[in-house]
DNA sequence: TTTTAATAGTTAGATATCTAACTATTTGTG
DNA sequence: CACAAATAGTTAGATATCTAACTATTAAAA
């Protein structure tokens, strides 16, 4: 079947695509940090302040996934926890001043992922690409 | 950026791929089988017998994450070793009566998970889509 | 022939990711 | 008000996955 080899491909180009990221925040001197940590850094640049729940949502993690990655961005000093006052249940998760000096590697990093990515593409190309994603993206949520 | 996107898409897509096929294994009997080990199975079925470095290529993982697979799928009777008469550093891995009597299955599995991905598509948008994977996969390997 | 280099697969350690269970807190119900 | 249910985040355990180092074997070079 053709559309076996979607799938197929779809799984190659995600992984190539994390090794990317990893390589290139390498090369922008962060160690270890992964596209999930990459995730949650730039929601971070979007709300400036989230909840660890909310995050885990946007990210589409578990809340128990979400703890090991916070946990290591707040070893690496890129963000920072603070409780809620309205609900000590609550976490809000806000970036550091180092954190927030990120913001330009990683919007580089993702226009030069894409620029790899979608070399070659005309515009007319990569709009009915990213049609037929959302459409597949429909199917299955 | 609109592109910034498709990688999003696709990652999303994969990561709900892999949920499918795990639960669909799972309604077939198979616990704890994820995707890499559908990898190898689906090779056995074509090659019959495969040495490990040969898997590990086709499936794109590493020798040591390949050594984990296979040992569960030995594990689960899915598979069996077999050592090379000619050359004693290669080791064969080939399908147990068990593991090929779940071709089928595996055949189905794609099936649905095809027509389910892929639903409401065209033969011409199926054919578009792969064309532009291709491309992407081009560009990146 | 001996030594060096390459190869196949395993082992060890680290980590992202999940499920399930847990603790503390808040909300809802009687 | 007391109790039950729901919620936020953590903990514990398991696992796929990687890198690096290792052992045993084979191939290549000296």
């Amino acid at each position: 079947m053709k559309y076996n080899n979607a799938i197929y491909l779809i799984s190659r180009i995600k992984e190539a695509a994390n090794r990317f990221i990893v390589q290139e925040l390498e090369a922008a001197g962060l160690n270890g940090v992964v596209p999930s940590h990459g995730d949650i850094l730039v929601v971070l640049y979007t709300c400036e302040k989230c909840t660890m729940k909310e995050l885990a949502q946007k990210i589409h993690r578990t809340k128990a996934t979400l703890t090991v990655l916070v946990d290591k961005l707040i070893a690496l000093n890129l963000i920072e926890k603070e409780k809620s006052a309205q609900d000590s249940r609550i976490t809000y998760i806000k970036l550091t001043p180092l954190g927030q000096s990120y913001k330009d590697i990683f919007e580089k990093i993702s226009q030069k992922l894409n620029d790899t990515f979608f070399k070659n593409f005309s515009q007319e190309e990569i709009k009915t690409f990213v049609s037929l994603l959302e459409k597949t993206r429909n199917n299955i949520e």
